[in-house]
RNA sequence: GCCGAAAUAACUCAGUUGGUAGAGUAACUCAUUCGUAAUGAGUAAGUCGCGGGUUCGAGUCCCGCUUUCGGCUCCA
C-alpha cells in the first residue's frame, strides 16, 4: 500500500502501482473526466504512471497550469502528427507547450514552405487526428536504441538532441504512427483536444542560434471546449483594440514617417503633453530623493566611447561616426548617457561626504536596432531614458538600491500596474571569467539587491548568468495588451565604468577610492512607457495624464460663446478642455474613439448659460447633475492634487 | 538581419479569371439647433507604397526596393 497525501493534508491508502487517473475516479467520475495531468512529489506526472511510493499528490485540471501545460503539450504532438501526414519527410525541432497554447519548430524540407495560408488544412488534419482519440503511450529507450530510432526516420535535429541527453532518462511518446522524443508529461490521449486554432507561422532559429538553421515556427492553440476557443479569439480581437499604435493614431499622441525614417517616432502635441506630465511627475518624486537634474549633448567624440569600452564593444553594431569635415574627428550620436554622466563626476573631486551623487537627466539616445526589431513605440531607435546615474561607497549600494526601489515602487502604483514582474539578474554559477569587477565586490552587490528585494517583500524571479558582464541588475517586467513582455524600470550596478573612466573619491581615510556607479531608470524609456501605459489603461489615462480632461458639448451652436467661457474658466484652475464644435470655430467637432477617453464631459445649454452652470458626465458613471462651474473646477481640481499627492 | 504576411481616399476596408477605381466613417457646402453613438441633401477627395518589366492594356501578373505587421535573434 502506498500512503497518498492530498494538498488539503488528508491522506488515503491505496495499493502499489495506483494511477492518478485511478486516484481521481476513487474521488468522483466527474473529476476523473475532467483531470489532465498530476503532480507526485512536485513533479507533473501522466495520469496513468503508476505511483509506487507514499506522495505528496495533486490533481491538475484545466484551470491549473499544469494541466494546460500537458494539454498543450499534447496537442504539440498532435500538430506534429497532422504535419507528418501532410508533409512527408519533415523533420522535427522540438515543440513545447508555451504561456498561451504551444508551437513546433519544424524543417519541411529543401524548397518546401510552409504558410499562413496553409494552417486551415493543417488544422483540419488536426481535428481528424483527435477525433480518433488515440492513447499517448509513454516508453523508455536507450540512447543507442533512441539515435538508430531517429537517424532511420532522418531525424537530425532529434538526434542532436538525443545526443546530449543522458542515457536511462529518455522517453518517447506515442499517439498514432507518430512517435516523438519527449520527456512528457501528456494527457493520456488526444480526445480532449476539442477545438484547435493554428495562429501563425514564424522563422525560428535552431536552437535559438543566430547562426544555424531557421526553422519554420506554427504556433497554435487548442481548447477543451469550441466556446473557449472562441472566447479566446474575442479577447484577442478585444486586446488589439488596445494596441498603442493604433490608439497612438485615433489619440494624436505620436506619429513615425518614412520620410523621418525606421523607428523614429514623432511626439505630436497631445503625446508630448502626457509626456511632460510624466517626466514633471518623476521631476517631483526625485527632487525629493535628492537627484540633481543635468543636460549633456546627443552626440559624444569617439574617444569617449572608447574610455567606456562601448566603442570596442558595439562600435559596428552602432550608427556609423559622424565625421567633422575639417578635423576628421569621429563622433557618435549617444547611445547611452552613462560616459556623459561620468565625465561629469570627474569635473570635481568628490569627497565621501559628497557621496551618493545622483545624476539625473531625460537623455534622448540613439540605438542601431535591427530594423526586423522595430515595434510601435516600444521600440525604437531614438528614445528618451529618464536616466540616472549614482555614484556612491560600496556600503551604500544596498541603501541606494532601496531608494531606487521605493521610486519605482511609486511610479508603479501611481500608473496602476499591479501585474509586473522582477528578476534579478546575477552572474553565472560557474563561468565566471567575463565578469568585471573584484569578487568581493560583486558579492556585496549581489547580496544587497537579494536583500533589498526581500526587504521591500517584492517577490522577484533569480536568473542566473543574466548579469550584464560590468554588474549585477534588477528589471521590471510589464505584459502589452497581448501578453508580450517589456522591460520597463531598470537598476544595475556597474563596476566597469567607474573604473574605465578612473572615477575617485577621497576617503574618510583620505585615501582615493573608486565608487560604484548604479544606473536606473524607472520608466525604462518614456517610448515604452508610454506604449505600455496606454495598452493598460486603453487610452483611458488617470486624470492628471490625460491630454485633455475635460470634453464640453454645447447642445446648440447658440450656446458656443458660453462653450467657449466655460472652457477659459476652466483653464484658470489648470483643467484642460476640448470644445466641440458646433459650425463656430470655437473648438472642433470631437471624434467619437476621442470622447470615450475623456474623463468628464460637460454638456452645457439654455440652462446652464443662464446659471453659470455645467451638466456633468463622468466616464463610465454616468449623469452627475448640474453645478456651478467654478465648483466643478475646484473639484476636478482637488481630484488631480489628491492623485498626485498619493506619491 | 532572418522566416512569413501586408501596403488601395484622412480612417476602416471592398475590388472576382488583367479592361483607367468603390463603400462606410471623417471632411467641406446648404438646410436642420437637436441634452450627445450616428439629422437630411449635396460636394470634394486616390501617382492603388516606390521603381522597373510582361502586355494593345496592370490596383490585379513578374522582378527589385521602401515601410508596416506576426515571430526569431537582440534589447530600454
Amino acid at each position: 500500500m502506498v500512503k497518498i497525501t492530498f494538498p488539503d493534508g488528508s491522506v488515503r491508502e491505496y495499493s502499489d502501482g495506483v494511477t492518478g487517473l485511478q486516484i481521481a475516479e476513487s474521488i468522483s467520475s466527474r473529476l476523473a473526466q475532467e483531470v489532465l495531468a498530476c503532480g507526485v512529489n512536485g513533479e507533473t506526472m501522466d495520469l496513468n504512471r503508476p505511483i509506487n511510493e507514499d506522495a505528496s499528490f495533486v490533481l491538475y485540471k484545466w484551470e491549473d497550469e499544469q494541466g494546460k501545460h500537458a494539454f498543450w503539450h499534447t496537442s504539440a504532438h498532435l500538430l506534429a502528427e497532422a504535419l507528418q501526414e501532410l508533409y512527408p519527410g519533415i523533420q522535427f525541432g522540438i515543440g513545447p507547450a508555451i504561456e498561451n497554447g504551444f508551437y513546433y519548430d519544424v524543417d519541411p524540407g529543401d524548397g518546401v514552405v510552409i504558410k499562413e495560408s496553409d494552417l486551415p488544412a493543417i488544422e483540419k488534419k488536426m481535428t481528424e487526428l483527435a477525433a480518433r482519440k488515440e492513447e499517448l503511450v509513454r516508453e523508455s529507450i536507450s540512447k543507442d536504441d533512441a539515435l538508430k530510432m531517429f537517424g532511420e526516420r532522418g531525424e537530425t535535429y532529434k538526434c542532436e538532441l538525443i545526443s546530449e541527453l543522458e542515457d536511462g532518462h529518455i522517453t518517447t511518446y506515442t499517439q498514432g504512427s507518430f512517435t516523438d522524443l519527449c520527456r512528457g508529461p501528456h494527457l493520456l490521449s488526444t480526445a480532449p483536444i476539442k477545438a484547435i486554432k493554428l495562429l501563425s507561422v514564424a522563422g525560428a532559429y535552431w536552437r535559438g542560434q543566430e547562426d544555424r538553421k531557421q526553422m519554420t515556427r506554427i504556433y497554435g492553440i487548442t481548447f477543451p471546449k469550441k466556446k473557449m476557443l472562441d472566447e479566446y479569439l474575442v479577447m484577442l480581437e478585444e486586446a488589439k483594440k488596445r494596441d498603442h499604435r493604433k490608439i497612438g493614431k485615433e489619440m494624436d499622441l505620436f506619429m513615425f514617417s518614412d520620410m523621418v525614417g525606421k523607428g523614429l517616432p514623432m511626439w505630436l502635441p497631445k503625446g508630448t503633453a502626457l509626456r511632460i506630465r510624466l517626466q514633471d511627475f518623476l521631476r517631483r518624486i526625485q527632487a525629493r530623493y535628492d537627484y540633481q537634474e543635468v543636460m549633456c549633448p546627443p552626440i559624444g567624440n569617439k574617444m569617449l566611447y572608447v574610455t567606456s569600452g562601448h566603442y570596442a564593444k558595439y562600435g559596428k553594431d552602432s550608427f556609423q561616426p559622424i565625421h567633422t569635415p575639417e578635423e576628421g574627428e569621429e563622433y557618435f550620436l549617444k547611445p547611452m548617457n552613462c560616459p556623459h554622466h561620468c565625465t561629469i563626476y570627474k569635473n570635481s573631486p568628490r569627497s565621501y561626504r559628497d557621496l551618493p551623487l545622483r545624476i539625473a537627466e531625460f537623455g534622448t539616445v540613439c540605438r542601431y536596432e535591427q530594423s526586423g526589431e522595430l515595434h510601435g513605440l516600444t521600440r525604437v531607435r531614438s528614445f528618451t531614458q529618464d536616466d540616472a546615474h549614482i555614484f556612491c561607497r560600496p556600503d551604500q549600494v544596498k541603501d541606494e538600491f532601496l531608494r531606487v526601489m521605493d521610486i519605482i515602487s511609486i511610479v508603479f502604483k501611481s500608473m496602476n500596474f499591479e501585474n509586473f514582474e522582477a528578476q534579478i539578474s546575477l552572474r553565472d554559477k560557474v563561468n565566471r571569467e567575463k565578469y568585471i569587477g573584484s569578487d568581493e565586490n560583486w558579492e556585496k552587490a549581489e547580496q544587497a539587491i537579494v536583500e533589498a528585494c526581500q526587504e521591500k517583500g517584492l517577490k522577484a524571479k533569480v536568473e542566473y548568468g543574466e548579469a550584464a558582464f560590468y554588474g549585477p541588475k534588477l528589471d521590471f517586467m510589464v505584459k502589452d495588451a497581448i501578453g508580450r513582455r517589456w522591460q520597463l524600470g531598470t537598476i544595475q550596478v556597474d563596476y566597469n565604468l567607474p573604473e574605465r573612466f578612473e572615477l575617485e573619491y577621497m576617503g574618510s581615510d583620505n585615501q582615493k577610492h573608486r565608487p560604484v556607479m548604479i544606473h536606473r531608470a524607472p520608466f525604462g524609456s518614456m517610448e515604452r512607457f508610454v506604449a505600455v501605459l496606454i495598452e493598460h489603461t486603453a487610452g483611458k489615462f488617470p486624470l492628471w495624464l490625460t491630454p485633455d480632461q475635460v470634453a464640453v458639448l454645447p447642445i446648440s451652436e447658440k450656446f458656443n460663446d458660453y462653450a467657449d467661457h466655460v472652457r477659459m474658466e476652466l483653464k484658470k484652475y489648470d483643467i484642460r478642455a476640448i470644445v466641440d464644435d458646433r459650425n463656430e470655430k470655437i473648438g472642433r467637432k470631437i471624434r467619437d474613439n476621442e470622447m470615450k477617453r475623456i474623463p468628464y464631459m460637460l454638456v452645457v445649454g439654455e440652462k446652464e448659460a443662464e446659471n453659470g452652470e455645467v451638466s456633468v458626465r463622468k466616464q463610465g458613471e454616468g449623469d452627475k447633475g448640474s453645478m456651478k462651474i467654478e465648483d466643478f473646477a475646484k473639484n476636478i481640481a482637488e481630484e488631480v492634487h489628491n492623485m498626485i499627492n498619493k506619491w
